[in-house]
DNA sequence: ATGGTCGGCAACCGA
């Protein structure tokens, strides 16, 4: 069976539900991962996404901030909410897949919303800084995120740190600016190796080509310079990176109208 | 080097 899963940070589902709908149409992922929903569950637009297609859906939402939510094509075996660093903050739900989709050998999909981090890349001096560095601690720490051997595991979203040099568009010019600095990537990079994981982006696209998925609001143009950073990302366990078909970003919605800052992120995979 | 823009929700906070 083909999956086709996207990640979007979507910076208010019930503003851009249109772009949404657009997009679903048009791509038809069986699985779609949004970020920022920026709703609690009973504001959350269902009716429109079970008119699309999407009957199964799981919400972690809030009221007007993060809010995470995976809505699909194909039933869920169970879902599961974590929290980080002891607070109430939706950034985390995951979901299974298995029987009940057709899926033989089960899967289990994370969605992410790290939080952003504010300004100033200092934890003494930003608490918001701190709270994104122990995020990413625990995440590290999290045994369910340490998929093994068979595992087949899928670990998406909006994960705030641009881990390579190529993953923003001046390396030496963003050192000291929060999505970037070693503090950050390096904490990335002991999640991704705290497991099995592949990061299918870089797995397909060479170290050398630049790669975002966002690019700023606070610019009068977004195509002047590209300066954009690859901030939303899909892991795969290694039991699924031969599974990998496609992957795709697409660029072209940071051009739709009143667009997110950030464009949806689709893997393909035989399952 | 700095400031720039969004969205939620009704003054700023978070990004």
């Amino acid at each position: 069976m083909r999956l086709s899963l996207t990640t979007w940070n979507i910076n208010s589902v019930r503003l851009r539900i249109d772009l949404v709908a657009k997009f679903l149409k048009s791509a038809r992922p069986e699985v779609l991962c949004l970020q920022e929903t920026k709703c609690i569950d009973d504001a959350f637009p269902l009716k429109r996404f079970k008119r699309l297609g999407y009957e199964h859906v799981a919400l972690n939402g809030q009221k007007g901030y993060h809010g995470v939510a995976i809505v699909s094509k194909i039933p869920f075996e169970s879902k599961d909410i974590r929290t980080f660093c002891d607070k109430l903050d939706s950034r985390h739900i995951s979901v299974s897949f298995g029987e009940k989709a057709g899926i033989a050998k089960p899967l289990v999909l994370h969605n992410f919303y790290v939080p952003a981090g504010g300004d100033i890349a200092d934890p003494a001096l930003n608490e918001k800084f701190d709270h994104k560095l122990r995020f990413l601690d625990e995440m590290t720490a999290c045994e369910p995120l340490h998929p093994r051997g068979e595992d087949r595991h899928i670990l998406v979203g909006d994960l705030n740190v641009a881990p390579h040099e190529n993953d923003v568009w001046s390396h030496k010019q963003l050192l000291k600016v929060v999505s970037h600095t070693p503090v950050e990537t390096e904490k990335l990079k002991a999640a991704l190796a705290a497991g099995e994981w592949v990061d299918v982006a870089r797995d397909r696209i060479p170290m050398s080509e630049k790669v975002y998925t966002w690019w700023s609001y606070r610019s009068p143009d977004w195509t002047v310079g590209d300066r954009g950073r690859r901030l939303d990302h899909i892991w795969v366990s290694r039991a699924l990176k031969d599974a990998v078909s496609d992957f795709k970003i697409l660029r072209d919605a940071r051009n739709w109208e009143r667009p997110s800052d950030h464009v949806p992120v689709t893997v393909t995979l035989e399952v």
